[in-house]
DNA sequence: ACAACACATTCCCATATAGGTATATAATCG
DNA sequence: CGATTATATACCTATATGGGAATGTGTTGT
């Protein structure tokens, strides 16, 4: 074998950017196809295989309006990826158990502000 | 062009399922690629190169002991992935603006505990 | 130095895409 | 009905990539 196919799970259909754009423009309402492709700057087949990958795992659901698809955003099938990544936010917040990274996060506090 | 570079970001890196696991099995502490391969069930080449991808998005870092590396976690890498994903989780936790959800919510609430 | 061990890299191959282009399908309008 | 609009699908191509096998590199032990 030679490859697993990836846009069967939520981490693969959000690994590609142009599908967080699309999900991140449906957060602000549904939204027909025609003005994600404005809003992407992408052609129109490829906006809709996208939102088929994102269909495929629950990402999005459609709604039927006359000729247009109205697509709306389905924030819950992205619930597995916050439950695995969530597990290390202390990595980054608290790091109790690691000293090196207790200095690291000294020096920046002493340092910048910045987080990234 | 054809398809964009997926192994240059954290959420590409972790949209495969062994290194999913990699990164899982270094929640634990620092471990041998040796380890990891016994872990994984998988061949080692396949391991150092999945190792690879993690260090090249900094989701791991090494240290060497002899002739063995030690792999670490470096959590901090996936802040983008949980920042991003942050902004839904809404979407299943209050869902304040739908009231669909919100009903969904309730029955929840008074059904089972489980979120899932 | 030599053998064994731990790991990384390289080469090969099958396959999964992502985008491009053309086309199918369906609904609305005149 | 014919034309236009909106969207989905099919087909093509270049490329990324995951696993398999072989090999390179460095370290430890004798």
């Amino acid at each position: 074998m030679a490859r697993a196919a990836t846009t069967a799970d939520a981490f693969n259909a959000v690994a590609e950017p142009r599908r967080r754009q699309i999900l991140d423009a449906l957060a602000g309402g549904e939204r027909p196809v025609n003005e994600l492709v404005g809003v992407l700057g992408l052609a129109q087949p490829q906006v809709s295989k996208h939102l088929r990958v994102l269909r495929e795992v629950g990402a999005v659901a459609v709604r039927e309006d006359g000729r247009r698809r109205l697509y709306r955003l389905n924030g819950r099938a992205l619930k597995p990826i916050h439950d695995w990544v969530k597990a290390y936010e202390q990595s980054w917040s608290e790091r109790f158990d690691r000293l090196d990274v207790v200095l690291e996060e000294l020096k920046k506090e002493e340092g910048d502000g910045s987080d990234e």
